[in-house]
RNA sequence: GCCCCCGUAGCUCAGGGGAUAGAGCACAGGAUUCCUAAUCCUGGUGUCGCACGUUCGAAUCGUGCCGGGGGCACCA
């Protein structure tokens, strides 16, 4: 709808320009079309007359009237008015909205979808935890935004790929398998001193226990190294297993597992060195490498191979990212946890070093969550092994109230997430607010049913009987859907989606309370119930987007 | 010291150039012979952290402060 009101806006000006009655023909750049906040505004409110004057050098009102006057010819409006400064304020037909919904329930799970994306090919990024440990609470919230983030990226016509990188190589993976050898080789009886920088997690020694009853006491005649390599590939295979089972209980799968190993052993992390030392961006300093990232904006240049020949992090970062761009893929989204904020300048560096556009780039960075309990911080360190796991989160407020918790804020704002509240309040929880407008609807349907209401065929049915204010802005809400989605997507702003949902189920919960859907008149009882397809259609589809689930009972 | 994020109602947070700044929670009172009361209705609170600036117009943009968090390794 916003769509056609845009057009019919811009039409009506270069009618102005084309009589004479202005000089521009052509909408200007901040035109916008908006919701008014009152609604003695109108349905729909440009600012175009108010952009366009201190261009034309005339009053904004002027401009306006010229406008409105050529607007009120539309099909499309009952009323049009300037108002205040010089916004344009249009009053959509009832029936142009009542048409809305027989639109909305024969596009059914579909509704919602648009080509906004105009299938630009996108990878989304997302957790990659490594595979130290459990995925603990911020995790969780990263999984929560990079999996609705994708979903709604698809849904608004974006052609989306999903993937985890998976850290298995380096300096912490040596570190991990040491820590489980020497709770391997305490559980032979030996004392051993367990260094402060190993993994100090309960985990740690169940892997162990693992082994050892797996291999016996075999690891001891290996020698160090080879143990500790054994100890590693064991120890990240079972972790690996278990990150994968929480976010499959979490509902988050990823299209692609990528290992750092393999752009190591492919030889593309070199390749991308070679690349830019082609370039000039590479030099020898103090036996290390560099990358001049200073000529890109960062703040001082990055080593990516140290004086002791070990590759950085950093190296492999830069081939991962090539590697996403020489796959193909024109716009990158990676979400991290905001600890690792430093890193952006440096990645986008390296992609323009090797002739990308930095701006493909879009790190979203997920603040860290802090979790309360009994109104005291819980500390959260993997290394410490001092946590909460997503895991035990779950087990105690559920997948639902998980979700909508973490996708309910804007992701760069810091969360305290309060386990007691969480646990004891659910049924104040707002996903509970939207399940169970879903769930009234539902209701309103079975009872349809027991009383033999069935629907008639929707081109029989007559909407203009829907004619209360509750209904119209009903209608209104309902047709914005898919506008919502797609700015959501195009602003990588997935909390969007669960407020718009709340602000349904308030109209709706106020509507099922105020009017009957199910009533003498036969007639109006087949025009709300499309009504109420269609607004449970839109829960459904909006819930699917968040990765909730739309009870029919509660 | 430098960089990034945040500061909006008692609490948790939306709004991020547009008209009189919102929601949930909490607090008080009320609503159910009838499609699920996990609901609805009523009641009120704001120096939008502070100060300048930009313009028709600023909670929103810019600069500087103040406060909170995070980051500033040849760690990850």
């Amino acid at each position: 709808m916003r769509n056609r009101v845009r057009q019919a806006v811009e039409e009506a000006l270069a009618r102005c320009a084309a009589d004479g009655a202005l000089e521009e023909a052509a909408p200007p750049d901040g035109h916008q079309i908006s919701v008014p906040k009152h609604e003695a505004h109108g349905d729909f409110s440009s600012n175009i007359a108010l952009v366009l004057a201190s261009r034309m050098g005339k009053k904004p009102r002027e401009i306006a009237e010229l406008i409105a006057q050529r607007l009120e010819a539309s099909q499309l409006f009952s009323k049009v008015e300037v108002a205040g400064p010089g916004f344009i304020n249009m009053f959509v037909r009832s029936e142009v909205w009542q048409e809305a919904i027989k639109r909305i329930v024969a596009a059914g799970s579909a509704y919602g979808c648009s080509n906004a994306g105009g299938g630009v090919k996108v990878l989304v990024e997302f957790v990659s935890a490594n595979p130290t440990g459990p995925l603990h609470v911020g995790h969780g919230r990263g999984a929560a935004v990079g999996d609705s983030l994708a979903r709604i990226l698809r849904a608004a016509g974006y052609d989306v790929t999903t993937e985890y990188y998976v850290n298995d190589a380096g300096n912490q993976m040596r570190t991990l398998g040491l820590s489980v050898f020497l709770r391997y080789r305490e559980l032979l009886g030996e004392t051993v001193d367990f260094p402060d920088h190993c993994y100090q997690g309960e985990y740690i020694k169940e892997i162990a226990a693992s082994i050892l009853e797996e291999e016996g006491e075999r690891l001891r005649g290996l020698g160090e190294e080879a143990a500790v390599a054994f100890c590693t590939d064991r120890a990240v295979e079972e972790i690996l297993a278990g990150i994968k089972a929480d976010l499959d209980s979490f509902d988050v799968g990823f299209d692609n597992w990528f290992s750092e190993r393999t752009l190591h052993a492919s030889g593309k992390v070199e390749q991308a060195l070679e690349e830019l030392k082609a370039a000039g961006h590479l030099y020898e300093q103090d036996g290390a490498l560099w990358f001049r990232s200073t000529a890109f904006g960062d703040e001082k240049d990055r080593v990516v191979r140290r004086s002791n020949g070990d590759l950085t992090y950093f190296a492999a970062d830069i081939a991962y990212h090539k590697d996403k761009l020489d796959r193909g893929f024109e716009l990158l989204v990676d979400i991290w946890g905001a600890d690792h904020h430093g890193y952006v300048p440096r990645v986008k560096a390296a992609i323009s070093a090797l002739g990308g556009r930095p701006q493909s780039l879009h790190v979203l960075l997920v603040q860290l969550v802090n979790l309360m309990e009994a109104g005291e911080k819980k500390a959260m360190s993997t290394r410490a092994g001092e946590f909460v796991t997503l895991k035990a989160v779950l087990d105690e407020v559920g997948r639902d109230a998980a979700r909508f918790i973490f996708l309910t804020r804007k992701c760069d704002s810091h969360l305290d997430f309060d386990l007691d509240l969480a646990r004891q309040q659910s049924q104040e929880n707002p996903v509970y607010y939207v399940q169970y407008a879903h769930a009234r609807l539902c209701s309103v349907f079975r009872k349809a049913r027991e009383q033999g209401v069935s629907m008639k065929p929707v081109d029989e049915i007559d909407t203009s009987l829907l004619k209360e204010k509750e209904e119209m802005e009903i209608l209104q809400k309902l047709d914005s859907f898919p506008f919502v989605v797609a700015e959501s997507a195009k602003a990588l702003e997935p909390h969007r989606i669960s407020f718009y949902l709340t602000e349904l189920a308030a109209m709706l919960h106020g509507y099922y309370t105020k009017f009957r859907f199910i009533s003498g008149d036969a007639e109006l009882t087949q025009a709300r119930l499309l009504l109420a397809q269609g607004a449970r259609q839109v829960v459904q589809n909006g819930l699917h987007l968040l990765g909730v689930s739309a009870p029919e009972t509660m």
